[in-house]
DNA sequence: CTGTTAGCGCTTTCAG
DNA sequence: CTGAAAGCGCTAACAG
């Protein structure tokens, strides 16, 4: 293996000196086209690769983005992550991916191993602790941050779904068809977004005049394994719910493996709506009723604010919201759904 | 936004040479305590870090590893993805990844990026038309690689599953309950996990002394909507299959959809088995009969390989084929299964 | 239209 | 036990 090219090789090659060849490669002065014709043979025969780490060293910009995520393989994030990663390579940027975990020290590794590869800007879905972590240190770095997912009440820009109004959607959606004991799965404490939808939760109980009973919310640490031991929880209550809403969709799973345990059929023994789709939603029998997060808008949105920032580092901080869609199918247990007798038969 | 501490501020700050600072900093020679704490306390009092860019200049290696993978949101590369990251955070690599969407254009375009960022070795899911793009040019480059998913016959390492053998198992499973028209939707075609799943399905075929009628084997290319239209094309041969192998998650997906286009069940009207497991395998009627692939094992083998060769660039290429595992469920319609009318109520 | 030169922030001989 | 100084490969004044 022998080394690699340098733009000194380049220009030996070419009979030029070092600067031309950078100006060439970067089309920041004129060179005549001869010497631009000599260089670029050069580079053909010697198989010059850009140095980027010695680019980056020089000039102020790493082109990079930091992206640190509290869980690669839950679908939701892996949604985001694909369309930052798109639209990161759409505008010329490379991705630095790391897994927090949802762990704060681990969190603030991750966040400082990327401020030291300087990368221009960094995304984070901050994890419950970030706050004491890694916030205070973003905050002393001078380097453009979003929060993504999860809202904090600190001055950076942050996208996320509206979580509230969604969640009071489904609740009183289930409310609507004569439902009055309505359970909550709602997901990891201390995070902006199961507070958020806890609240959407007790606002739709409010709206549609039922009582809050606090014995109908159960915490399923946004995972699958405990979601099922919650809503377990919730089903062997004196008076059980006659409804379930899951929090997001790794307790969806959760949740309908509890019922699975007990041998409860949806939406005849019990109703279920959902924050999050599934790619086989409209594959299951009954098809599930959720609201689907804009995940690729989020994505996209998140490196659209950094790359706004690093253009104007002083603008105010911007929020956004991005409104998630209720998808009306068959296991809330509406009327106008398919009947049994039909639905219960097909894979599908 | 104030410039970021270099190591002269810190040794500035402590009273000592560059040099010092940044031995201590890497623990590359002895320096006396009394030294060590004045430096630390410069760096704590500077809030510097250390900046990874000048280091890689410098050293020569960029503790980190390239990941150009073919879809990013498809879930099993997803785990993959995660378990690639787990491993090299765990031995202090960062990950850059980038999304080669198949296409091998834009493939070469990130494996180049990669390259010019001086990752220290590279992992790849070379799509088809790798051959005549990335791979020559990684080639000619002097860096580690290894090809993940698929397999090249080229002097890399390589890891992924075994096709051949679990595809024919799923064949002569499907055989064995007395199924003879037992179709196959495979995926991408030039793509080396598609020919071995095929050449596994026509294996399973025979050694179950079946005929392979090449009609029964329709390309779905590895995609959800493909597989569902190539799904409806075997459905209309005027002999059409009584049993179906999906080739990958995506296709299964399809398959199942063009089922329901049809208002066939599984696996009263057809039995259907599958490449790649679901996290709701369980939760469906009927469960999935399906050869699941050790996600975490191909990736987090990907990067040992990768390393093993930093540590020992001559070393032979190593081929490293991890076998699927076999789930028995449901959705195969053995006699063992339990029977429809209790499978057929349940959510689950 | 092109070249010289001074860094970017760090590692690493080579010298004490 | 500690420093001075020479790069690593590139960009960007500054000069012509």
């Amino acid at each position: 293996m022998r080394r690699n090219a340098t733009m000194a090789d380049v220009a030996r090659g070419a009979g030029v000196s070092i600067t031309t060849v950078s100006h060439v490669l970067n089309g920041t002065r004129h060179v005549s086209e001869e010497t631009v014709k000599r260089v670029y043979a050069a580079i053909e025969r010697t198989g010059y690769q850009p140095n980027s780490i010695a680019r980056a060293l020089a000039g102020a910009r790493t082109h990079s983005l930091g992206l640190a995520i509290s869980g690669i393989s839950n679908p939701y994030f892996m949604d985001v992550i694909a369309a930052i990663e798109s639209e990161a390579a759409e505008h010329g940027y490379t991705l630095l991916l790391g897994d927090t975990r949802e762990e704060p020290h681990k969190e603030l590794q991750m966040v400082q191993e990327l401020v030291r590869r300087r990368v221009d800007g960094l995304m984070l879905s901050p994890s419950p602790g970030a706050e004491e972590h890694a916030i205070p240190f973003l905050a002393a770095q001078s380097i453009p941050v979003v929060l993504v997912d999860r809202f904090l009440p600190v001055a950076v820009d942050q996208v996320g779904p509206d979580n509230e109004e969604p969640t009071a959607q489904l609740v009183e959606h289930l409310a609507a068809v004569g439902h009055k004991r309505i359970g909550f799965v709602a997901g990891l404490q201390g995070l902006s977004t199961t507070e958020e939808r806890i609240r959407g939760y007790r606002d739709g109980m409010e709206r549609s005049s039922l009582p809050v009973d606090e014995l109908l919310i159960a915490y399923g640490a946004s995972r699958h394994e405990p979601a099922r031991t919650a809503t377990h929880r919730l089903l062997d209550l004196a008076d059980p719910p006659t409804a379930l809403v899951a929090g997001n969709n790794a307790m969806t799973i959760g949740v309908m493996h509890a019922l699975r345990d007990r041998g409860l059929y949806v939406p005849e023994d019990i109703a279920l709506v959902a924050f999050d789709d599934f790619e086989w939603s409209e594959l299951f029998r009954p098809h599930l009723t959720v609201v689907a997060q804009p995940t690729s808008a989020i994505g996209a949105q998140a490196v659209q604010l950094l790359l706004a920032r690093l253009d104007e580092p002083e603008r105010p901080p911007h929020l956004v919201r991005l409104r998630p869609t209720f998808l009306h199918r068959e296991s809330c247990g509406c009327a106008d759904t398919p009947a049994r007798a039909t639905a219960s038969v097909a894979i599908a």
